[in-house]
DNA sequence: CATGAATGAGCCTTCATTCAT
DNA sequence: AATGAATGAAGGCTCATTCAT
């Protein structure tokens, strides 16, 4: 139950570096940006060498997984007490954006970086790298949550997929503005939101 | 009336090849991403040596210059008589909404460009480059839409503002999606999306 | 007995164009130094495109040559009067010096272009371009002038080679000078570089 | 005492390949000319791949400030116990003239390289990039010691800037000269040179 | 465990020159 | 007589990665 993102035999100094990497690639890739976010750059931040950061990923690439599954993991973490404190698919929802946008407000760099890497981050072929290991099981989960307030009468008639799609997009939409209006009131934001999925999902009068 | 693209003395072939490379450009962006689409790329793209690329626009920057600017005209030339045609307020929001995402649908590649210039293209200081010329513009028509509506009592109460935003980011979102699942019913999409935010903008019973 | 410098059958309108090119490229040559004196550039300054120079020149080491006639030239029609005009060899020093440094202030940017070219055109293999074809005419002029001066018992004894590479350095170094500070005081530069070298080819008491 | 131009802390090897990179340019700045000098032919001369040159120095402009400050060092090593060891003004002067030419003699590629970079590095406004910050102190230095003389009454009655510059100008020759007759009897060059700005320096009669 | 040194591929840009018109 | 279009070679520089220590 406890340390499950170290595999194998890693040393807790080891993994101390790791972590270290890792928050500095989230700070220089949420400031600087993905064409930006060099080795160079990241171990200057880390006040380290280059090489060290070879050492313990040996590839760029695996840095940035890293940096995928630590934000994964600390959205998680600060997401699921939030859902299951919720009762009715209602608050459940609400808790949902509400919770997303609040991570937002208290992970600004997590999830720019976690941004920009998606945006970014592609295979040898030129394709995306990621897409469905994510999106899809966060999007799902909502899916899910809409079709039970459906089925419970909570909710209206209108397609899940796309309502769950549209609930996320708007979530993302509030990084994107946020990274040109750092100011941005994200509470009154998350309000508003709240209050916008709730009347968009309402049964008709 | 015409031709308002084409400042300066340029010959019929000259703006040809501008055109040319643009549209090469903006496939390399769509297709490889921003940090692929090189000036290699995008020569090889349209056939053409590298050169002739630096020929005809100087420098990289002012290619994506001219993506911008070309997808801009391209959008508001599809997007502004669709809106002109709609009357209330309410029409006007579904218009608008329907006609972003059938523009999605129509020219993918160009919002694919557009995003990935949006999304990363900086200033030599770090700074992203694009924010307010488009977006603040975009925004606020959406925003002064929704104003009008409920001064005259055809929307509920929101912050026009946020639910402006919403909008705008929702549609974005449609993008992303479109990135993974080329094959998205964007007809489906639209309807939905208009239904949402009609529903979201409705008076309280 | 004229035009001497047009050999084959050049138009009229030809040699105009040629002589502006060359003008043109003594400026940009002058003020913006050999490395930065490019076709491109020199175009512009002539305000007409890349290909009359190459139509008029063939190549841009050929526009050089050109400059370096054109500079020879002129100095020589400005020099040998002045020279003619003194009569005992103490009088023909003094002349060539205040003649040459005059010439300096008067021409500045030519003899700037030609010291830039002098400096910097090489030959493919890397040899210098420049080298016996000017400056040992102009040596052995001052040399067989101290010779002269040595034999009629108006200077004293040294090194007639040695003094006249001096006295031919020391006015280039005055042009150096100039680069650096544009209101340094020629005439009286003048005077004293005469005086210098009259003492230094005086006899000993 | 030792090692004071490796100011931070640089490992002895690093300074080594400093050095020797250093050495290169020098040589091919000297043999091939400024524009020549290109990384790609730097690293060639120094065995070594275009990289080491920029891992080394980060900028091409670096090296060459280093190749300045390297001649500037050597130079200096190299005059000043001559210049100490003579005790009158005229010996001083006798002393800086031969001392200087000597160093052309010993360090012909130093120097030639020194004037290469003299003559053409510019700074992106295209002004020269060197100018008092050096030529000016060593002009200065020997302005004090003309003055110093005329005092004292060693030296007649001359322009002591004008001395000063003809001075250092007929040593720069010197090196022009050098750059086309390579066989040059220096030594009698310097005997010649202190013996004329005796006689220029020497009080009427 | 960490580092400095080195490298090669690739990037954007400059430039003299060629060619068709 | 002049020009615009195009090109290939080369230039300086960035960067992820490899390697020996």
């Amino acid at each position: 139950m406890r340390s499950d993102s170290s595999r194998p035999g890693r040393t807790f100094l080891e993994e101390a570096r790791r972590a270290q990497i890792v928050a500095c690639a989230i700070d220089v890739l949420a400031t600087e940006g993905y064409s930006r976010a060099t080795m160079a750059r990241i171990a200057e931040q880390a006040q380290v060498s280059k090489s060290v950061i070879v050492y313990h990923f040996g590839t760029k690439e695996k840095v940035f997984d890293q940096v995928v599954a630590e934000v994964f993991q600390t959205a998680t973490v600060d997401l699921v007490p939030r859902l299951d404190a919720a009762k009715t698919p209602r608050a459940k929802l609400g808790a949902y954006i509400a919770g997303r946008v609040g991570f937002l407000a208290s992970h600004r760099a997590h999830m720019l970086a976690l941004f920009e890497i998606w945006m970014n981050l592609r295979n040898e072929d030129g394709t995306l790298r990621m897409s469905e290991s994510d999106a899809e099981s966060t999007v799902d989960a909502v899916e899910q949550l809409l079709r039970a307030g459906q089925a419970s009468g909570d909710f209206g008639q209108f397609s899940p997929r796309v309502m769950a799609m549209a609930v996320r997009q708007a979530i993302d939409g509030v990084l994107l503005q946020l990274r040109h209006d750092p100011a941005l009131d994200l509470d009154e934001y998350a309000n508003e939101l709240v209050e916008l999925f709730d009347r968009a999902t309402r049964r008709r009068r």
